[in-house]
DNA sequence: ACATATCTGTTTAAATTTTAACATACTTAA
DNA sequence: TTAAGTATGTTAAAATTTAAACAGATATGT
């Protein structure tokens, strides 16, 4: 949309939920404005740092007065693109998939849940909020009927790749990856790896003594 | 252990489990070494940066030849600290409490997992993965009796601070955290933030056409 | 209305991280 | 045994990220 957001250092685009988060208690306390210095007493960045981050994206300050707790958080949302619906399929459904499931029916609009796959026979056919789990092997002809912008893919390992493969195909625009893998894809696809062994991995290193 | 090991940059640690699970695929494909320049073909990182990174263990390569795969791929699990064996606990076991509980069961020696925990009557007293799930109010027995290095907690946002008070108190070392919020927790006391939601949210922000 | 304190946007500097360059050492094959 | 090729460790440069400094604008209290 605005034609210098592409230069957004990555660094910066990983804090946003954070400050999100951040506005949207605040808003909930009814707060109305808030300084870059109380942000960051809040949030642990200095208030330099805050004050650069949101330049990036024009100036939603004032000076002598600080943010508009309320603007700020809308332009965030749609800096992030929350302000819009996207749909979101979770292929694999277990703990997992499950655990998923529960954090996208948390967001009230940004995002509709409209399709849930495994290739358990167990578990086709059965609902999880409200959405029937359908046989893997409908996900081709799936992603043909219907556009698809984020697939969860809780597969596993073995699976990951085929399975990440025909999302591409299909014309999914991002996956959010829980298979402890790194997949290859097309020039377009975006990925966004949620590791979570490595995470305990780098915790571990993090506890022993050094 | 080493004396200067405290100085390794945060960007070379958060990489480490990317380069163990790199060299345990090739060690189990039967490769017995490698160069920086094949193994950055392999990761995507540079080979510059990954001889940089090794290099802050000490000379592991061997000029004209490369990294032997075993003797690396053993001097990053020590320097991870998966040579030795974690008692683990999970608090609260909900769909992401079992997924992680799979997860640390496929590690074969370097985690133990001793203890879960959930305040939901249906759920205390059933088994996971052969361990007995523990009504929450007694957490604070549990650590006092027994010494446990890491708690993976998967509570929801509301109760994660009182839980985590507790865990601290009880002497456990560091905390994965998968509640959507930001721990205080006394020094000392490590904490890894898993926040999917937010990883949803850059992925949106990735795939939103600018 | 005015002076003082507040707080942003921006510029400049520091620190960190990544990439490139290269001298040196080891391997291999003839 | 020797020469050519390979590949590390290390140093130097570039890029990115974070922090500090400050000028100018707004708010607030008297």
């Amino acid at each position: 949309m605005r034609d210098d957001s592409k230069k957004i250092p990555v660094a910066v685009k990983r804090r946003l939920p954070r400050y999100l988060r951040a506005l949207g208690d605040l808003k909930k306390k009814g707060v109305e404005k808030i300084s870059s210095g109380s942000l960051s007493d809040y949030l642990g960045y200095t208030a330099s740092q805050i004050r650069q981050d949101l330049n990036h994206f024009g100036g939603f300050g004032q000076q002598g007065y600080g943010y508009n707790v309320e603007a700020l958080c809308k332009e965030i949302e749609a800096i992030l693109g929350l302000d819009r619906t996207h749909s979101i399929i979770i292929v694999g459904v277990g703990h997992l998939g499950q655990a998923m499931a529960n954090y996208v029916e948390g967001y009230e609009k940004s995002y509709e849940l409209v399709g849930l796959f495994d290739i358990k026979p167990a578990l086709i056919g059965t609902e999880v909020g409200g959405i029937k789990i359908r046989s893997g092997d409908e996900l081709e002809g799936f992603l043909k009927e219907n556009s698809v912008d984020i697939a969860a893919l809780c597969v596993n390992v073995e699976s990951a790749q085929t399975v990440a493969d025909k999302l591409a195909e299909g014309g999914v625009k991002g996956i959010l990856n829980f298979a402890v893998t790194d997949l290859d894809l097309p020039e377009g696809v975006k990925v966004e790896n949620v590791h979570i062994s490595e995470f305990l991995e780098i915790l571990t290193f993090d506890i022993s003594d050094r």
